[in-house]
DNA sequence: CGTATAGATTGATGACTGTCGATACAGTAG
DNA sequence: CTACTGTATCGACAGTCATCAATCTATACG
């Protein structure tokens, strides 16, 4: 692995936004993958059922009954959001569950910085 | 038009945040909505370059040429950012100038509020 | 008027996506 | 081991989307 220097010359090194300057075409790209993974009411609703869980964390099993879908359209959509990066899953026994990536959601916020 | 007291009993009203609570299904059918929107690396570029222009704003006819695309497909791609109320438009003459409304990119900002 | 150019719209097409029923794959309980 | 349950995967279907060529509209200029 090829070492980096780091220095202030490359301001927006970690974190790309919108309107530091144009984006290159894979930044786009991963930037678009990961708000597609949000461009889904069901995804949005699932997340924001973890993200204001006072545990921190929400079983699988309790996600199915709020979103009125069925089990594996949920379970579909929650692989989306896992393969996104924004929500972590922990297999307990037999349940499994979830947490959001606080990281990866400031991420994506620091992309959208307007000027 | 009702009118509503506005108290701090619904501190979440002016923008809702995936985190404050689990988002009603119309908050995040909105929201999905204005994230689809940025859901193509296309647009997020088209974005990209409009934002981070020094004056504020872009013709149209120097958008085609970056993107790589035709001109019907990067016509198209504006029209779905400025459905989705992330850029507003003005012809002047022949031309079209792009710039990007601030206060949706900040609303955006605001919804991935984690915690 | 006629011509040229910028931009939007239309129509067609191939690819992708959300959904569900059926099924497979763990773990747990007996 | 068997039965049961929570979760993931598979296969199919319908709807949506990105893309381009062709066309249309509007403005500018002789």
């Amino acid at each position: 692995m090829a070492k980096r220097p780091l220095t202030s010359i490359e301001p927006e090194l970690c974190c790309p936004s919108v309107s530091a300057a144009p984006l290159a075409e894979d930044e786009a790209r991963d930037l678009a993958a990961a708000f597609a993974a949000l461009a889904d009411p069901v995804r949005v609703r699932l997340l924001s059922i973890i993200a204001s869980a006072p545990a921190g964390e929400v079983c699988a099993c309790d996600l199915v009954e709020p979103v009125g879908r069925s089990q594996p359209t949920v379970s579909h959509h929650l692989k989306v959001l896992h393969q996104a990066g924004l929500v972590e899953r922990e297999k307990r026994g037999t349940w499994v569950w979830y947490r959001v990536v606080p990281e990866r959601l400031r991420a994506l916020q620091a992309a959208l910085a307007a000027t």
